[in-house]
DNA sequence: ATGCATTAAATGTACGTACATATAATGTAT
DNA sequence: ATACATTATATGTACGTACATTTAATGCAT
């Protein structure tokens, strides 16, 4: 359904501004459809970021301050996050031994096992796979890649 | 920049896992931009949409429930959203005289005003006007209403 | 007119986030 | 070794959101 139809809302300043609310109404939908998923785990969006990221480095430890780096939204409280892991027994925390300032943080075996039961339904995390031709999806990538550009200028300002 | 290297993450399982992260990276950047522009002016996000859609239907009253519906973001509360624009005096509250548990909410010369200031810089609120041609923003608009379709179709199971 | 369902909005709770600040451990210059 | 800066993490506050519940007004069947 084209985005004018999806918002009720008929005309736009230009092609430039519908692709905003475009992406940001796309990007809303897709974040709806996760948590609707993740719900039924009983995880956040953000926890199950961090989780992933966790998996990826398993059997090794990864420090808070590392899951900042690489979480994708900005984690300003990856310790208040990493706590309700925590509370579910889905991570372990120890004070590293070489520097007690540091948190080495670690995926359980139950962790994993969360991980990959949501695995099976892991495609509902792509986008276009029933509706895009594999052109299309690159050229997707393409377009938001190079429509990015005002965007990340204005952040690093 | 590719997404690859914004997130440094080298490989993904396919071009649509990477449309995907793709979307909500740029969605979140966008709001992050937006986040930052409206900061001056004293604007969450939610409460700026919703001073938007007042607006719209100036000088006519707009109830919260019809507020609800038009927002893009779902927003259960609106009432708390209309409260803290009341407290800036950028709206005025006043209950329905015909339904008395509906309420009439309008947007006052100061709220106006705001908006006013911020449409200088609503160019910001653009996607790719820089960077990308109008044929290629267009074609970013339909692939995006295209490849929406299964996550619609999710959400409305 | 009375009783009950429906509707509009507000409120409570748990969670996440931006930002500022605090706490504790470590590094470093002297 | 001591003082001070830096670093890693935690905590407090204000805001927004999903969801459940509450409150009050209205609609409707009888």
């Amino acid at each position: 359904m084209k985005i004018e139809e999806e918002i009720h809302q008929k005309t736009f300043k230009s092609e430039n501004q519908k692709a905003a609310i475009n992406i940001l109404f796309t990007a809303n939908n897709m974040n709806m459809k996760s948590f609707q998923i993740l719900k039924e785990f009983g995880l956040t969006i953000p926890q199950f970021n961090i989780l992933r990221i966790l998996r990826g480095q398993h059997p090794n430890s990864t420090s808070i301050n590392s899951l900042i780096d690489r979480m994708l939204d900005k984690a300003s409280n990856a310790s208040r996050i990493v706590e309700k892991l925590r509370e579910k027994s889905l991570i372990e925390r120890t004070t590293n031994a070489i520097d007690r300032r540091s948190v080495d943080v670690i995926i359980t075996d139950a962790g994993l096992s969360v991980l990959a039961k949501i695995d099976v339904v892991d495609e509902e995390f792509h986008f276009g796979t029933d509706s895009l031709s594999q052109a299309e999806v690159i050229m997707l990538n393409h377009l938001l890649d190079k429509g990015r550009k005002s965007i990340i200028n204005f952040n690093n300002q």
